[in-house]
DNA sequence: AATATTGATGCAAACGATTGCAGAACTGGC
DNA sequence: GCCAGTTCTGCAATCGTTTGCATCAATATT
């Protein structure tokens, strides 16, 4: 079907090893008969067969992506990066979707090493950390955004409680004494970063913490919208909330907008890791960016240093952060202290409260 | 390294020919050797080598979705159809970015059949038809969502005609005559189907067709807002928007946020494909659903179709159209007759109205 | 000019599976 | 118990490369 070594050998009138040599520029053929088998490889239209290489090889040039899902920016960014890394190296990327599942984890996990992929990027379910170990020692492997505790693979990390700590802060510093915190799972190491990160904040602040404030749960949409009822039904509601678990976003925002409540002007609102409307939304969406480029970049790096056979050894390091960084748009007010109890919600008696403030909003038709 | 047949074969105290017809079960073994080799191999945790496999048999195993990018939701879901069917089916689903770019995208093939895939599903770019016509040669190819009209290729499209003729209809029962549309470039297939669906119900309806209130743009965000603008500053503007171009729609949004238009109470929205985000906006919008999930799975149909190797010949069809549906959700109202004219546009006086508002703005609480 | 040295080439064996062909082991019929 | 017929098994070639080793030519060394 397709042009072999063989042909190109014959055309040239030479053996298919020094065809081979010639082509793989190995240095040890001639000056001469390597820029003749290259021309007469181009003339004819030679492409080597990986596969046949990589069984002779052992390697692919196939490097894995395994994420959860790509509803996910972050995994989207992070997938796109990836891709053009690989491609400039020659690599091809075998981008895979694990769901979150352990199963579905184990499964694609096996198959990829039987295709003898020659590297792994890995957001691990956290569930399979036996086999992610005995696979490290077939194939380099690199794990993104979450710890497998299970392993000692190199990992690279979002900074976590930095953006949690930066977020926080700014939310502070704008004057914010009760701030709300919807966060994902505490059995998850997010989860738990991400709370620790905000309660340094309000400790370096001096503000006490109050365990009323922070909702944790989920990560599903539906997490977000019970968790900002719950605060905004407290008596004492949030003047602020920070929703720092990505999934929770959309239900939270749904709340707010069902209750009519303003933002920036009744509360704030910050968000965690960016998602492609969040700029284009009225008001634009302040966020924590959790870098997901920069740690895509970085998990390629590591791996590419790993998959260099001359370092196979590791570097000791096993840990990578990433530092997270704020991106402040439109959602995010300075409040004076008066306000800072003020409840968004309208209470019956003072009904013209939400009403009131709709109709400023859009004065134009009444 | 890990076990190959030469191991189990040993282990069993048969020939490799034996064992490996026993374990792929040809048939020409006995049922009590299959049955010992079977459960050898398992105890030995073989594995066959899809790479040795691949050489000798030509197949990989290996089926290959090319698409422009994961930021488009549509290409989120085809993905993740895809990456299951194929799963259940053994086969190993290789993702690749192609960004729109006929270089990228004519790279990125020829490193596909390299790697001797099985199957291609590709969301073509249309510059590179000579090369995929060729490629169809060595590989089952299957197209989806364009149609490269360099090539005869089995395509599997969206019937946009018909969906921007139902969300067109949608809105003239709703009691709209003048109804914007922002759609695609005219020189692409969707570009031209969509309008001409809304040309159609248009015309079903009796209404003529006002060439002030179409804007044809590129697939970009800016192309909704300007758009958008563009409609809303007509001296009689539309009282339905009909963004057909999913690109388009997040600067429409924006641009119906900045100027505190009230959807759907001063303005009927419609939008072309679903985003994950679109039932939790408030209100929540009401789209044209191209049908992604059923376009990914008649593509891997069809695609499993022509791999099988007994039905290689094609079946004359060459085009599939999968249907739209109209989801109805909270963004497009029933208009009077009187109000069709008014203009949702705050006049200068009302020097208040650019307060930042979420587009939730609607006094339902009173 | 003969030999040592270097460099370029070819032969053939891998890599791990599949598969045509031929031989071995069974079966049953006489 | 022998032979034809059937079923099972093994040998060896093959897929398209790479690579150790031997060979051979050309150059350098004396």
């Amino acid at each position: 079907m397709s042009v072999t070594l063989k042909d190109v050998a014959q055309a040239a009138r030479v053996s298919v090893s020094t065809a081979s040599r010639a082509l793989t520029g190995t240095g040890l053929t001639s000056e001469r008969t390597q820029q003749r088998l290259t021309r007469i490889a181009r003339e004819l239209g030679y492409r080597p067969n990986p596969i046949a290489r990589g069984l002779k090889t052992g390697q692919s040039r196939l490097v894995a992506l395994l994420v959860h899902n790509l509803t996910n920016a972050s995994f989207q960014v992070m997938a796109e990066v990836v891709q053009a890394r690989l491609k400039a190296l020659n690599y091809q990327m075998l981008l895979c979707i694990g769901g979150d599942d352990a199963q579905q984890e184990s499964d694609t996990l096996t198959t990829l090493v039987d295709h003898r992929i020659d590297g792994l990027i890995v957001v691990p379910t956290g569930k399979n950390g036996a086999q992610l170990k005995a696979l490290a020692n077939d194939v380099p492997i690199v794990c993104l955004v979450r710890r497998d505790d299970a392993t000692d693979l190199e990992t690279v990390l979002a900074d976590d409680p930095q953006g949690a700590y930066l977020g926080t802060r700014h939310l502070i510093e704008l004057g914010h004494k009760r701030i709300g915190l919807i966060v994902g799972r505490q059995d998850t190491t997010s989860g738990r970063e991400r709370l620790s990160g905000y309660v340094r904040a309000l400790r370096e602040a001096g503000i006490a913490k109050d365990d009323t404030l922070v909702h944790a749960g989920h990560f599903e949409p539906e997490t977000g919208a019970t968790g900002c009822r719950k605060l905004l039904d407290l008596a004492r509601p949030p003047s602020a909330i920070f929703v720092a678990n990505h999934e929770a976003t959309l239900g939270a925002l749904r709340v707010i907008a069902e209750r009519n409540i303003a933002i920036p002007d009744d509360l704030s609102l910050l968000c965690y890791e960016d998602m492609p409307w969040f700029e284009w939304h009225r008001p634009a969406i302040s966020i924590v960016d959790n870098g997901a480029r920069d740690l895509a970049n970085l998990a390629v790096d590591r791996l590419l240093h790993r998959m260099d056979a001359k370092s196979n050894g590791n570097d000791g390091v096993r840990e990578y952060r990433v530092g997270a960084r704020l991106v402040q748009r439109d959602s995010c007010r300075r409040i004076e202290a008066a306000s800072a109890a003020r409840t968004p919600r309208p209470k019956p008696s003072k009904s013209k409260s939400s009403a009131a403030k709709s109709s400023a909003a859009k004065p134009a038709k009444v």
